[in-house]
DNA sequence: TAGATACCTTATAG
DNA sequence: ACTATAAGGTATC
């Protein structure tokens, strides 16, 4: 299979935008630094390093390596990448106005400043919710690696520019995994999770994209369907996976920060605290905010 | 309905 | 070396 090449000049769209940062903030764990150096040294080096992963263009399976360098997006594959860089890592996203939707305080401000470029990503949903099912009481790095080997046991293999990769696999490829291959592979408790969960799409018994045209609460609400979904994870897919930037995710981390800085918005259940830290993260871009705190604190 | 507890595994701190 | 602790929580009682 031939090797296209090509660049996407960021010039073309609103406000700065950061590889690094996108892709190593725990938001998507799809993505792998072909230099074997994934979270080592963040903000550090390996500004220009090279990422890669295998996303489906008209149903087929391509693979995607895309490298920043100043004001370009270097990338090559199998197909046109350009179009699903843009939509992956939200190019199109007018980050300066987004910033104008946060709050000016010292924690937020920081963390804009400190990680400015990066953006939200839209991941596929069913590799999204698989992601953050595995996420439960996990450090980011452990999490990326326990998607690599669900990719490596269950996924399709792909053949690009010499070397064989592995697409996530399908809810049909992973409902066939048992729970003891699926512990094998360090998954722990959540490995019943998983395989419950994949087990419901491949049925055709639920579909996170379903939760997709409901109001906020009520999509949250559809996705804890899913075993091993609670409202934290249910935010996380809605927030990288499903188009609703207003998603706070409750995690310790945003739970430590609003302790911390915002004592008014802990109303001691979920719901509330999550509909009162999203008002004074700014309402609408809110989940934008707090992917931006959540990355400076951690 | 709100609150407590078990749950896998591993990296890190002490 | 060895143990305690915590890691982007959820299900169950």
């Amino acid at each position: 299979m031939s090797v296209e090449r090509g660049a996407v000049a960021l010039a073309e769209f609103p406000g700065p935008f950061d590889l690094q940062s996108t892709v190593e903030s725990g938001q998507s764990y799809l993505w792998d630094r072909a230099d074997g150096r994934m979270y080592e040294a963040s903000g550090a080096f390996g500004g220009d390093a090279w990422y890669e992963t295998v996303v489906r263009v008209e149903g087929e399976p391509a693979v995607v390596r895309v490298r920043q360098v100043d004001d370009r997006l270097e990338w090559e594959s199998s197909a046109d990448a350009a179009p699903v860089l843009r939509e992956r890592l939200r190019l199109d996203d007018d980050l300066p106005a987004i910033r104008r939707t946060a709050p000016d305080d010292d924690v937020v401000e920081s963390a804009f400043d400190a990680y400015w470029g990066m953006r939200l990503v839209d991941d596929p949903a069913f590799p999204s919710l698989i992601s953050f099912i595995c996420s439960a009481q996990m450090r980011v790095a452990r999490i990326h690696g326990m998607q690599r080997e669900l990719e490596r046991a269950f996924g399709s293999t792909v053949e690009f520019d010499g070397r064989t990769y592995h697409a996530f696999p399908t809810a049909e490829q992973l409902a066939e995994a048992t729970e003891a291959e699926l512990r094998d592979l360090g998954l722990g408790y959540r490995a019943p999770y998983v395989r419950d969960t994949a087990r419901m799409v491949a049925d055709g018994e639920a579909r996170p994209e379903e939760a997709v045209g409901l109001d906020y609460e009520d999509a949250r609400e559809s996705l804890t369907r899913f075993v091993g979904v609670g409202d934290k994870v249910a935010d996380c897919v809605l927030l990288f996976a499903l188009d609703y930037l207003e998603a706070v995710p409750l995690d310790t981390w945003i739970r430590t920060t609003i302790e911390e800085y915002y004592p008014d918005c802990d109303r001691g259940n979920y719901a509330d605290t999550s509909r009162a830290i999203r008002a004074a993260f700014g309402g609408e871009y809110a989940g934008y905010t707090q992917t931006y705190v959540f990355h400076y604190l951690r």
